[in-house]
RNA sequence: GGGGCCGUGGUGUAACGGCCGCACAUCGGCCUUUUAAGCCGGGAGGUGGGGGUUCGAAUCCCUCCGGCCCCA
C-alpha cells in the first residue's frame, strides 16, 4: 500500500513524467493484476497531469453552496421526456460521491458540506479536455462544476455541466456507497472519512458548531465577556478529579492540565470583570465510557450580583437558544423516546426527590442509613451527606427524565457553594438532569474566604491517596480576601448537551477525534 | 479492576472443523437522461499478530493487539 512516488517531481502541463514500472494499463490487467486500487489512482493522477491539469488543483472562486443551489431550483419541472429549459447558471465545488457512466454522458453526485446534487456531464457539452478529465474521474475526487441548473427527464434536479475543473485527486477509494463507513473504530480514527461518507456524522458536528455559536450569542446578548484562562496550572482545582501531569522544561516544574476553569474565572470577578464566561477543554485523568472522554469541552459562566436562580434562567435561555439554532423543535427525539424542552423546566429540591424516590426523610440519619444499606451502599465511617449523595445517585438520578433542575444540595458535598442563610446545611446549588444525565451544575458561589479556606482543608483531609495531587490554593483564597461580589456560577458540559440535543448515545459521536489507543 | 461480544479483499457482509462466497468499489467492453444505473467479461482477500489441537482451522484452545458493551 505504501507508495514512494515523489509527487513533487511531476511537472504539470509539460509532457508526461517518467514513471518507470507501470507503462501499460490498457486492455486487461493480466500483467498488473497485483496493482492496488491506490496504484490505479496514481496512474490516473499521472494521466491528469499529462493533460496539463494540476491534479492537486488551484484556488476556485465564486462557487455557491450546493444547499443554496438546491434552494434556487427552477419551479418549472420538465414535462415527461421533454427537454429541460435552461435554468440559472451555477458554479459548485465538491467531492464525487456517486458516478454513473452512460456512454458519452455521465452522471455524478457531487457533495459539499451543505448538501448533494446531481451533475450531468456530456461529451459534447464539456469540450474535449473536459471529457478527458471526466473519463478519468474517480469516486472521491474533488471537482468544480460550471453549468446550468435544470431537471433531467426523470425529474432530478441537476447541474448540466458546461465545464469541469479538476480540483483534487483522491488516491484512496471511499467506503461502500450505500452503507458508508460503519466500523466504529475506523469512524473515530478516520473521522475525515466518516464526515464525507456519512451525512449524519457531518450533521452532528455542524449541529455542535451551531450550538456553540448560539451559546456565544446568548452570552454576548446578556453582557458577558468571553475570556481564556490557563489550561496549564500548578494547582488543578475547581472540581474533584485526577489531573493529567505535564512538565515545563525551562522552569523545570510539573504542571497540571486544568480539570476546571472555575477558580480562575472567580478571580476575574474579584478583578471587577462582572460577567465572564469561557468555553474550553478540560482534562480529567479518568477512564473512558460512553459518557466520558478524558478531554471534553466545558462551558462556565460567572455573574456578579447573581445567584443560582439567575443561573437557572441563564441555563434555560442558553439551551433553548441552542435548540432554535440547531433546529428541530423543543420536543426532540431521544432514541425511541422524546424529550420535551419546553420551558420553564421544573425545579425540585434534592430533599423532595429523595423523599419521593427513596421514600425517606433525608434529615433522619437512621432512616437514611437503613435505606442506603438496602441499596447496598457501604455506610461505615461515611459522612451522612456523602451517603445521601450516593443514595441519590443510586436511586434518583436514573429516574430524572427531565429536563429538571435539582436544587438545594447537602452542604457537605459542595465545597465551593454558598450555604442558604436560612439553613446552613443546605447549599445553594442546582444540577440540571436530562435522561438521568447531569448536564449542568451551578452555585451561588461561596465568596467567604475564611470558610473557603476551612472547606479546602477539610476536603484535603478527607482525600483519597490517588487524589493527593490536589493542593490548597492559597492564591485563590487571597483573591477572595480582596472581596468577590456575591455571584452565581454555572458549568455546562457541552459534549453531553450535544449528545442530548443531537440524539447520540455515546460521547464519541459528538467529539471529532475521541481518544483512542495508538493504531500500532 | 471484573465479565461479555467482535476483528474475513478498499468498503459492507457470508461460510456444520472440509477448496473463504456475495454485493458495492475497481479493471476491460457496450451504451447521450441515469438514480445504490444496467448488461458481458476480468482481477483482488487466505480470515488482526503469534502459538497450539487436528488428516484438515476463519471456525476449537492459549496468548498478544485493537474495538464495542455491561459492571466496579
Amino acid at each position: 500500500m505504501r507508495l514512494t512516488v515523489a509527487c513533487g517531481s511531476i511537472q504539470f502541463g509539460r509532457g508526461a513524467p517518467e514513471v518507470a514500472n507501470r507503462e501499460r494499463v490498457r486492455g486487461t490487467m493480466s500483467d498488473e493484476s497485483r496493482e492496488s486500487l491506490e496504484d490505479v489512482r496514481m496512474e490516473k493522477l499521472r494521466k491528469i497531469a499529462e493533460l496539463g491539469v494540476d491534479p492537486w488543483g488551484q484556488r476556485f472562486d465564486g462557487h455557491q453552496a450546493i444547499g443554496d443551489v438546491r434552494a434556487q431550483a427552477p419551479a418549472n419541472e420538465p414535462g415527461p421526456g421533454g427537454e429541460t429549459p435552461p435554468g440559472p447558471v451555477v458554479r459548485i465545488a465538491g467531492r464525487i460521491l456517486l458516478r454513473r457512466g452512460q456512454g458519452k454522458v455521465g452522471f455524478l453526485q457531487v457533495g459539499d458540506w451543505s448538501g448533494r446534487i446531481q451533475v450531468m456531464v456530456g461529451q459534447k457539452q464539456v469540450g474535449e479536455l473536459g471529457w478527458k478529465i471526466a473519463e478519468l474521474l474517480d469516486l472521491g475526487d474533488v471537482i468544480g462544476v460550471d453549468g446550468r441548473l435544470g431537471y433531467t427527464r426523470t425529474g432530478e434536479l441537476t447541474v448540466f455541466a458546461e465545464s469541469l475543473t479538476f480540483l483534487t485527486k483522491s488516491l484512496l477509494p471511499p467506503p461502500e456507497k450505500w452503507h458508508g463507513l460503519t466500523d466504529q473504530e475506523q469512524r473515530y480514527r478516520q473521522r475525515y472519512v466518516d464526515l464525507f461518507s456519512n451525512p449524519e456524522a457531518l450533521a452532528v458536528f455542524l449541529g455542535r458548531s451551531k450550538l456553540i455559536a448560539s451559546f456565544r450569542r446568548t452570552m454576548a446578548e446578556r453582557g458577558f465577556a468571553e475570556v481564556e484562562t490557563p489550561t496549564m496550572q500548578s494547582i488543578a482545582g475547581g472540581a474533584a478529579a485526577r489531573p493529567f501531569v505535564t512538565h515545563h522544561n525551562a522552569l523545570d516544574i510539573d504542571l497540571f492540565l486544568r480539570i476546571a476553569p472555575e477558580l480562575y474565572l472567580k478571580r476575574l470577578l474579584v478583578g471587577g470583570m462582572e460577567r465572564v464566561f469561557e468555553i474550553g477543554r478540560v482534562y480529567r485523568n479518568e477512564g473512558l465510557s460512553p459518557k466520558h472522554n478524558p478531554e471534553f469541552t466545558m462551558f462556565e459562566a460567572y455573574q456578579s450580583y447573581g445567584d443560582y436562580h439567575s443561573m437557572m434562567d441563564l441555563t434555560e435561555a442558553l439551551i433553548v437558544g441552542a435548540i432554535e439554532a440547531i433546529g428541530g423543535g423543543l420536543v426532540r427525539p431521544w432514541g425511541e423516546a422524546t424529550i420535551d424542552f419546553t420551558p420553564p423546566w421544573p425545579r425540585r429540591t434534592y430533599a423532595e426527590l429523595l423523599a419521593e424516590h427513596a421514600g425517606i426523610d433525608p434529615g433522619d440519619p437512621a432512616a437514611l442509613k437503613d435505606r442506603a444499606e438496602a441499596a447496598e451502599i457501604h455506610t461505615a465511617g461515611k459522612d451522612p451527606d456523602v451517603i445521601l449523595s450516593e443514595l441519590f445517585e443510586e436511586v434518583v438520578e436514573d429516574r430524572l427524565d427531565g429536563p429538571v433542575f435539582v436544587i438545594d444540595y447537602p452542604a457537605a458535598i459542595c465545597p465551593l457553594t454558598k450555604r442558604k442563610t436560612s439553613n446552613p446545611a443546605v447549599a445553594e446549588r442546582f444540577e440540571l438532569y436530562i435522561r438521568g444525565v447531569e448536564l449542568a451544575n451551578a452555585y451561588t458561589e461561596l465568596n467567604d474566604p475564611i470558610l473557603q479556606e476551612e472547606l479546602f482543608r477539610k476536603q484535603l483531609a478527607g482525600q483519597r491517596e490517588e487524589d493527593s495531587m490536589a493542593k490548597m490554593d492559597d492564591d485563590f483564597v487571597r483573591a477572595l480576601k480582596h472581596g468577590m461580589p456575591p455571584a452565581g456560577g454555572l458549568g455546562i458540559g457541552i459534549d453531553r448537551l450535544c449528545m442530548v440535543l443531537l440524539n447520540r448515545t455515546t460521547i464519541r459521536d459528538v467529539i471529532l477525534f475521541p481518544l483512542m489507543r495508538p493504531e500500532h
